[in-house]
DNA sequence: CTGAATCCCTCAAGATACTG
DNA sequence: CAGTATCTTGAGGGATTCAG
């Protein structure tokens, strides 16, 4: 593997990522990204910059430990940008990079599927559990 | 907090479900949904109905547990339909309901996002742990 | 205000073994 | 082949406290 450059591993290596594999990175990454708070926070960046605050009172049941566990994953996968403004208090802004919009516009799909078609799914759960009960 | 106007009557009936309420059913199928492995399966079916057993195998790493598991939240959520052939020994395909399909479009445009993004996310995550230890 | 750190506990993931 | 039953472990997550 010494004569191949280091593009070309990329390439093939890009190729090569399959989220279906257990070992693959990508899976890794996947895992990651199927998180409930994940997608709730990404939507609650989607039109703006956002203070810990606001996204604590926006994503209603979320503890302070997994916001902020959360808000540090995607700042580190460099979804999210995160800006210290030393004033006192000390204010907090968290953005949507880049990388981030990506995928908050396809979180958005995910999140608007949920809210239009749980009546669907609703009847679905009615039925099953009707004729499992019955 | 009981004297709306007519106009946040109005708001709240256009907006019937947000996912960021905490105790809203979207919230709930929302939070079932985010979840790697209902994500890897509604591939899985993609290209067509599939046994258990090549589910298994397509899916690397999966627990028969969490398979079956997954599945039946699937079917019971009218996203997946289950269909038994009496032979000896017995067979079961599983395979996408329209629902379900409709789902799967954007969990494969998610998978697709992860295994085309890891790069950069390997690099995001390369420079915030350099900074982080150094 | 924005977290980091701690305690604590549930519950769900995974491995294993067994069954129709 | 397609599950179910059982057990163990530990990670997820809530509540609370402390710090910059």
């Amino acid at each position: 593997m010494s004569t191949r450059t280091a593009a070309q591993q990329r390439q093939e290596a890009r190729q090569a990522y399959d989220a279906f594999l257990a070992a693959c990175p990508a899976r890794e990454l996947l895992d990651a990204i199927s998180d409930k708070w994940v997608s709730l926070v990404l939507n609650a960046l989607s039109d703006g910059p956002k203070r810990y605050s606001d996204l604590g009172r926006i994503i209603a049941g979320v503890s302070q430990k997994m916001l902020t566990q959360t808000l540090r994953s995607l700042e580190r996968d460099g979804l999210v940008s995160r800006s210290v403004t030393p004033s006192v208090p000390v204010r907090v802004d968290y953005a949507l990079t880049d990388l981030g919009r990506d995928l908050q516009l396809l979180m958005l799909a995910i999140k608007s599927w949920a809210e239009g078609n749980i009546e669907q799914v609703r009847v679905a759960r009615e039925t099953y559990d009707a004729r499992s009960g019955g």
